[in-house]
DNA sequence: CTTAGCACTCGGTAGAATCGAGTGCTACCG
DNA sequence: CGGTAGCACTCGATTCTACCGAGTGCTAAG
């Protein structure tokens, strides 16, 4: 589709323009990797690329820019799929070298890392609800009028759900429809647990029912995001109300949640600014990747930066944090 | 300190700043609500004030602005403290009328609110650890190598610790373990608890040991921090830097966090750019206010702004909704 | 003590002049 | 005939100048 001359020519100022976010002219491009022909020939090849939807000038007589189109192709035709530094691949081991304390906390500082590895704004969508199975169920007593239902999963997460009781509910009855329950959900899937029968006292069936309800009624579409490096969407750009849209959008988890979901739904690991859907992020481009528990898809990861990001370097690193990270929550 | 006309002055120009965020200068001063002189009188006392420290002028020939000491005076001698418009007040109220899942769900909307009502950013810092007895503890085996602790307090938190066990652990030991365990440890204090006498079984033992390390061992700083509005800062500045070094700092959970509690101890409600302690916080103020849980200081509220925030509206709003926010957790 | 009047200051803005990176075109060359 | 040197031209950015006007400080009068 692009002859091998324009192809070095869209890359050369694809790079550049990264680099300096300044639009590039003829003679740099001349002066580039894999381009051997003079400024005037790049000139003539560039008003071709422009006429082809690749570039675009900002005014007449300035240098080029990557349009959409122009970075679609230079992240499709990415040569050698790069490498980390090898500071940074470094740097990714040590953190999962590191023990961490539980998932969540993990996720949390994962976010932090991937910002800190490319610079950009980072989000991390945790495991949404895994087929699972429950391990344990046990009602507490809180206060006369409430009790808490604690439930281990198989996955090692633990849900709590504040039950209200009648007053002055007994404790042998908690503790009785506490075994009662537990003896008939402990080992079932999540998913489909078959109702608990009656055990003939009132008080212990009210409460039983009400356990159950609690934890069969969907969690409240509870895919924590952790967001990392907002501050770097400052240094991304220069007008202060792009930044302020961007990071209004990024308080909306539920979007930011979806936006990525929808990435990857269109079989993309990368959407660059309008083709992420989104009127506010046309400016922006998201990279993301999945993350596996036990070789099942489980959640997100993802960059947002500006559409002239380092793309290799934020694929790269992406898929590798993506990697590690659905290695150390499989082997647990 | 300050006779009655300078001090109305002064607040004509605080206010007059906080609105327009312009230098003010003195004629407009002369119009203003409670100032009944010329404005060459104006001129003479703003002279006065600006040599006493409460007011700046930008330049020579320009309006004045106020001082640090100039928003300090406004703040400590508001006259009435200003009650919220009705409709921010209603929103509260249907705020916390809702039902609310969770305590986290909670706290993380209430910083939605307060980043709502005052069009700043805010921040939530979660009841720290407190003084609690253990109601139930618990080991559950998630896979051969390792059980999951789960505890929960008389607080209504749970907490769970990932215990790593020796290969081929009997489900038995296991359960052993956390009977033995729970039976000397529920009902206690979780802060001094009683060391756990040896069963005879070094399996069981072992079990045991690392448990209760684990639920001993201090919680890793973990007040749990909040932040909303976040794109408010952005709209409050127009030196990108600013807004990038504030974000920056926001993302410094446990910075935060002890900017807060520096605060409070210090007795404020308001810290006033520099008072803040921090030097990218310049200038930035904060307003903030601790909430309680059955009588005892729980954590903090407050929202984060540039020094010419509104400050009536900042500490309404802070005060309402601490006051709302203690009665809620309190009551249940 | 207050205020009207006035000369003065100086940041901000508008317009003109200049600069230079970069272009498109044309004519020449291997 | 594709590639290239040369050149006139464009136009945003920068600099400079002139000017405007909000605002001040001072003085003199009420």
């Amino acid at each position: 589709m692009l002859d091998e001359r324009k192809s070095a020519i869209l890359r050369a100022v694809v790079e550049e323009y990264i680099e300096t976010a300044q639009p590039v002219g003829s003679a740099h491009v001349a002066q580039a990797d894999g381009v051997d022909v003079s400024s005037a020939t790049v000139r003539n090849e560039m008003s071709i690329l422009e006429a082809e939807g690749f570039l675009r000038q900002p005014h007449t007589s300035a240098g080029r820019v990557p349009t959409e189109k122009g970075y679609r192709f230079f992240v499709d035709h990415l040569r050698t799929p790069t490498r980390l530094p090898g500071k940074s691949a470094e740097e990714v081991r040590a953190f999962f070298a590191r023990a961490h304390l539980e998932v969540e906390q993990m996720l949390a500082d994962t976010s932090r890392l991937l910002s800190d590895l490319t610079n950009l704004t980072s989000v991390v969508v945790a495991p949404g609800p895994v087929e699972a199975t429950v391990l344990s169920a046990q009602l507490v007593v809180l206060s006369t009028t409430a009790a808490l239902l604690v439930v281990v999963l198989s996955d090692g997460t633990v849900e709590k759900h504040t039950i209200e009781m009648p007053e002055n509910t007994g404790e042998e009855v908690v503790a009785a429809a506490s075994v009662h329950l537990a003896s008939h959900v402990v080992g079932q899937r999540r998913e489909h647990l078959n109702p608990v029968p009656a055990t003939g006292s009132p008080e212990t069936d009210t409460l039983v029912k009400r356990a159950f309800d609690a934890l069969t009624e969907p969690p409240p579409s509870d895919e924590q995001l952790y967001v990392g490096g907002t501050s770097r969407m400052a240094q991304a750009f220069d007008a202060i109300e792009t930044v302020r849209e961007v990071l209004s959008i990024l308080e909306q988890q539920y979007v930011v949640v979806s936006l990525l979901r929808d990435v990857l739904d269109r079989g993309l690991h990368v959407a660059i600014g309008t083709e992420t859907g989104m009127k506010p992020l046309s400016e922006c481009s998201v990279v993301v990747a999945p993350y596996e528990v036990e070789g099942e898809r489980a959640g997100t990861i993802g960059v947002l930066g500006p559409t002239r990001m380092n793309y290799p370097q934020a694929l790269a690193a992406v898929a590798v944090v993506s990697n590690r990270l659905s290695a150390r929550l499989t082997e647990g």
